[in-house]
DNA sequence: GATAGTTTCATACAACTGTTTGAATTGCAA
DNA sequence: TTGCAATTCAAACAGTTGTATGAAACTATC
């Protein structure tokens, strides 16, 4: 059994602090404190400090995992087993552009954490992040069956430049909108969505061996 | 005068410690360990830790960003002040790609900081990072001119995403390799830069008022 | 070769870090 | 209540960090 609430409240504690103030200078004395514990009950209930930011991280981050297979899942069985390459790419980015963007004023402190673990990057999410391939490698199954006349490389880098986009804007959201004046919205995460899934869309489904000679535009 | 030879032994010894192990740990005390100084002289010769490691990516990121210039002004002047998109793009991402991506033994210190730079975010890096606005709208005045008919947000949208492209891949070059099992040629910067080229290309030139309506595809 | 300025050096400093300890307290079962 | 385990707590620990100091060594100028 046990209490709980020591534990949960360091956890609430530690994810607003990360999410404010980064990895970089928040130490278990500020989170104790904010948290109204001993400082001796982060070690007593997490192990470790990198065990409390791998607590954190994953538990989110298999959150967004999930859902990213919940609607590849979906999208694949509708159409028997193969699904449009448009849907599988908004599988891939909805869920964590969903996650990190929306309205400044109502983000959720999971939120702001997130886009916190996108842009500072310390060892123990390194070590989860590491570990994600094979959940990537089902995506890239799912775009080898809607595209079978691709060629498997074309196929890989159309995934890397999704991930990109969607990643990229996360961290650099805050760019974007002093580059632009303000004129890129980014709380219509729909919109970023639907921005993100038409480019993927385009790099996957432009004319064929699209890889060396023929976009060799140019050169130097 | 003096002999600057302490000062460039701890400026080498520095890039190459930070490009093998990060900057999360290395200390003062490994740097000059490696460069066979006394301790004192980093504080001597930079006045401190943060200011050394903002010398060293200054120094780096001027010289891409000169090449930059160097290559976007030429283009302009030789299309009389208008340069086709392809070759703009490819001045925005050319030379950070050529100057942090091939063939891995025989990549400089240099560009193996560089990537370090990219990955992790220390706080003197960010700020400096955070002065290269002025630099980028110099790019997006330069599509501005090269694309006339286009709106302004989807310029900014399209200077996003081939950012996004290029730093994602240098940031998870290690990734992209393990998930296609090497066939994704890392090693061939020039086809890497064509490949971004061609993808940001088309984000920007493919069919008019692509913001909201026309590309929402698929909405769940 | 004395002098003034620069650079090096060993060493100390002061602060902060995550972690551990062992005793106190609490909560629950018998 | 008694007993036992789980939890909390204050305090200390051991190590590391970047930085400061003041004397020593060097360098070049006159």
């Amino acid at each position: 059994m046990a209490s709980d609430h020591t534990r949960s409240a360091i956890l609430a504690a530690a994810e607003r602090l990360y999410a404010d103030r980064g990895f970089g200078d928040v130490t278990l004395r500020d989170i104790v404190a904010e948290a109204n514990v001993n400082l001796a009950a982060v070690n007593y209930h997490f192990g470790s400090k990198d065990e409390l930011i791998a607590e954190l991280f994953v538990t989110r981050s298999i959150a967004t995992n999930r859902e990213r297979l919940r609607e590849l899942k979906a999208a694949e069985e509708a159409g028997g087993g193969r699904a449009p390459i448009e849907v599988i790419l908004r599988a891939l980015v909805g869920p964590t552009l969903r996650g990190c963007l929306g309205p400044e004023n109502q983000r959720s402190t999971a939120a702001r954490f997130m886009i916190r673990a996108s842009i500072e990057s310390v060892p123990p999410i390194r070590r989860i992040k590491n570990r994600e391939i094979d959940h990537l490698r089902k995506f890239a199954g799912a775009m080898r069956r809607a595209l079978p006349d691709r060629n498997e490389v074309d196929i890989y880098w159309g995934l890397n430049f999704a991930l990109a986009m969607a990643h990229h804007t996360i961290r650099e959201s805050e760019r974007l909108t002093k580059l632009s004046d303000g004129q890129c919205d980014l709380d219509d995460v729909e919109d970023v969505v639907a921005r993100v899934v038409s480019v993927a869309t385009m790099a996957l489904t432009a004319g064929r061996t699209e890889s060396k000679a023929s976009s060799k535009v140019a050169a130097r």
